[in-house]
DNA sequence: GTGAAAGCGCTAACAT
DNA sequence: ATGTTAGCGCTTTCAC
């Protein structure tokens, strides 16, 4: 049962075992030197003996000596690690799930470990966006990058105004301290709806929550191409759909209960767009021939869905990229601007 | 254009601004009183006045001053960041994208943020495992915890055999000197395949790389499910599967060109089962009717494929708690065990 | 080329 | 109840 990896049987209270750690002090001695030579020499410094330096490396090497960076940190007032943070919805206690934020997280990943950095990650309530603040007020990280959706403007410009270096992931606003990184919010609602357009589609209902910011600029993206095409947006079409699981069946009853017909859906998620259709299929409605569906975000289960779902694609990678690019700026003292990027539509077989 | 944060006609080298962090040492200024008095108030010490406490808190949060932890560490000896180190496939260069795994990052936030840890994300080469110790041995983290399939059992052995604490989602095997939480793979494969089994089908296909340790516990406990009916398992219906994203229309082609009849697919992942049934549905074969296909990991989109994924569910909520309560023992230098924890099989309509 | 000594921001005896 | 001092593990002048 017990596959311990220490001692069994231990006395009422086991001291830490505190492996001691090797340090620098210790390889100094080992080797003969002083710690200044051991430091010169693990630093590649030049002003080290070649044959002492090398002594020294391989010692450390063998002995799988690792130098203590909290300590080089303090020393040096450097640091190698940026801080990515996660609101959490405290109202409905959701936690980490959303396909495209965690595919995000994933990104930051890659090109932090790109760059050299650690990440560190922490949740917060998003009602308390300030504490995201406190990774960097601690010193534990040189800045911040917040992804998840937020309606919380004023204390991220807070923030910014303190001079916390932070990066957000979302839509640009106006009177907006903060940098952000996000997608062409409004070319994507565009372009998704202008394709239902094409395939004749005239009455399309939007599903998403327009009370945040990224959603409100597909909706203005929506009704851009409605009017291209000599249509008003029908308020009734308008459905606001949370980010939760069953939002998408939720909006489904509500435009039925409605009344309203239509014969297409452009949906703010393809979480939202999948549950939208699941919840057609049960009411017999056929996707696309009688309703045609464009999800958001272009998850790579998107394309796995029967049928294939058409999504507006975000560029998830070169988001990663431009995240940690715009906050190094910032950490480095360097003016830095908000970076909008392209989406793109991918049709499938949902909506053609 | 330049929404910058900071001027914008800079001269060619900008200091970084350095906007100076505020340090005990300030705060005792102000205060009138010495660095001690200010830790202990701080640190909610009762060898301090009540007033002055009180006034030194004050000033501390109304100038938002935040103790540095990296000094307070290094003082203390002490840390509150766990590592959490996914390994990468260097060869097929694959990122974080799995959604178990994911779901599993989200799974480990949650319940470090429970327990007070901060989370240091790592990426690694799974070529080379040991290099998953350096942010222990560097002394970032108090221990890890490794999450992703490996089939580098003698590396991390090493590992705790140097006595980095580790702990390490994943199967239980002969000659381990690390902990492993994980699920019950063989009850997984078992309750999946009986399942099938009692659906009346007979030729089972199993898909999945049988080199990975869950994948071969789960292919035992298919065979224990299939001799439990007096059927010998057949070889050719066995199909090494990876995890990429082609895998399951690749397994589909490998089984038709083999000329096999079966009529169930008992598939190691969620991914790869929807990539088989859409292999199928492209083939004009009909889920559940012609071949039934269980997945495993019940991922969240697992509910929303069609048909409706019939799944393993692996609980992953409890094996975020369960890594994270582990590691802890590890680091308190208390013997710790392995764990196993309950899978479920969570029918829908893609088997029945 | 190498060592001694000072100090990064904090805490904990030890004094008072 | 508060201040003085030493030191966590490291780097870096400044001497030699």
């Amino acid at each position: 049962m017990n596959k311990s990896t220490t001692k069994s049987a231990v006395p009422e209270s086991v001291t830490p075992a505190q492996q001691q750690r090797l340090q620098m002090a210790d390889i100094a001695r080992l080797a003969g030197v002083s710690t200044s030579t051991v430091s010169r020499a693990l630093s590649g410094s030049t002003l080290v003996n070649e044959e002492t330096r090398t002594r020294i490396l391989e010692l450390a090497r063998s002995l799988k000596y690792s130098i203590n960076i909290g300590a080089q940190n303090l020393r040096l007032k450097q640091n190698r690690t940026v801080g990515v943070v996660v609101p959490y919805d405290s109202a409905t206690r959701q936690h980490l799930s959303d396909p495209f934020f965690l595919g995000m997280l994933g990104s930051l990943a890659d090109a932090l470990t790109e760059q050299g950095f650690d990440m560190l990650v922490t949740r917060v309530d998003a009602e308390q966006l300030d504490s995201a603040a406190a990774p960097f007020d601690s010193g534990r990280v040189i800045g911040v990058v917040l992804i998840g959706q937020w309606r919380h403007h004023d204390q991220l410009n807070q923030l910014a105004a303190r001079n916390v270096p932070i990066v957000v992931w979302g839509a640009q606003l106006p009177q907006q301290q903060y940098c952000t990184v996000g997608g062409d919010n409004v070319a994507g609602g565009r372009m998704a709806t202008a394709h239902l357009l094409a395939q004749g589609r005239r009455r399309i209902a939007f599903l998403g929550d327009v009370n945040m910011p990224e959603v409100a600029q597909r909706y203005r993206g929506y009704c851009e191409a409605l009017a291209a095409e000599g249509i008003a947006p029908d308020p009734a079409l308008q459905v606001s759909a949370s980010f939760l699981p069953e939002a998408g069946a939720q909006a489904m009853r509500q435009l039925h209960q409605g009344g309203q017909s239509f014969d297409a859906i452009f949906a703010c998620s393809d979480l939202l767009a999948m549950t939208a259709i699941n919840a057609l299929r049960q009411d017999g409605v056929q996707v696309p021939r009688q309703v045609a569906v464009v999800g958001y975000d272009d998850i790579e289960l998107a394309s796995y869905f029967h049928p294939p779902l058409s999504s507006v694609q975000q560029p998830i990678r070169a988001a990663g990229r431009a995240l940690v690019a715009t906050l190094l700026e910032l950490t480095e003292g360097r003016p830095a601007s908000s970076v909008q990027l392209p989406t793109q539509l991918i049709v499938r077989a949902s909506s053609s």
